[in-house]
DNA sequence: TTAGGGTTAAAC
DNA sequence: GTTTAACCCTAA
């Protein structure tokens, strides 16, 4: 089958997973943002449209918006990267971020490496640091379930764990994983003093309880 | 798919 | 500069 090569802003994308950027929300929410435009790509060709929420509202839901299956959708790309479709404010995203989604005081959602999505970006060569990694969004209400996972399913099966718990989260079975190794780290045993997430001291008993339970590391399930 | 070491950016 | 937590890599 024919594949048609994608354009953005007139230069081909070589073949990257991923590309995010922030978009902006039409009503201004607590950060002025409606989340991150993420555009996957497999084999060359676009696979998906979507927008991943993170900080104005809930940070772990993904809405698939559009599915990008055909030739046409190539149009509907173009649209939504030049904003026709939705506000963007891909070509400086450096100062809509500094301006609109700092946030100041202690401790919050963190933020997001700056999207690099701009014209300048697209002439060089596109770096793995770039287009995989999605850093940094902070895990929060939703360590709760976590935990209710897994004292339901036991330890280590995460991926049963993200089909019954976090089926529509951006947060991936590994994801689960490494968050259930962090909150170990950070609640059992020892001292609780540089702990960064504050967790009701109640929760933090259930997390010592089921640790104590089922040690992690544990066997594999196949 | 999981366990566990490794890497990174934010927080301190 | 050090620590924490999110994310990455990959053998088995």
């Amino acid at each position: 089958m024919e594949q048609q090569a994608i354009q953005i802003y007139g230069q081909p994308l070589e073949d990257p997973e991923m590309f995010w950027a922030p978009i902006e929300q039409a009503e201004q929410g607590p950060y002025g943002f409606l989340g991150d435009l993420l555009l996957s790509i497999a084999s060359g060709s676009p696979r998906g449209l979507q927008i991943e929420n993170f900080g104005a509202r809930d940070e772990d839901d993904v809405l698939i918006l559009q599915l990008l299956e055909g030739p046409q959708d190539q149009a509907n790309l173009n649209d939504w990267l030049s904003g026709d479709l939705h506000p963007s404010p891909l070509l400086d995203t450096n100062a809509h971020y500094q301006t609109k989604c700092r946030r100041s005081g202690r401790r919050g959602t963190r933020k997001r490496r700056t999207s690099p999505w701009n014209p300048m970006f697209f002439k060089s060569r596109v770096s793995r640091e770039y287009t995989r990694r999605k850093n940094n969004s902070r895990w929060t209400a939703k360590v709760e379930i976590l935990v209710q996972g897994v004292s339901k399913f036991g330890v280590g099966r995460w991926a049963l764990l993200k089909q019954q718990f976090f089926e529509t989260s951006i947060r991936t079975s590994v994801n689960l994983k490494d968050k259930w190794r962090n909150l170990l780290k950070a609640y059992q045993g020892n001292s609780q003093k540089t702990t960064q997430l504050y967790l009701e001291p109640s929760f933090v008993e259930q997390i010592r309880k089921l640790a104590a339970k089922q040690t992690y590391p544990n066997k594999r399930h196949k």
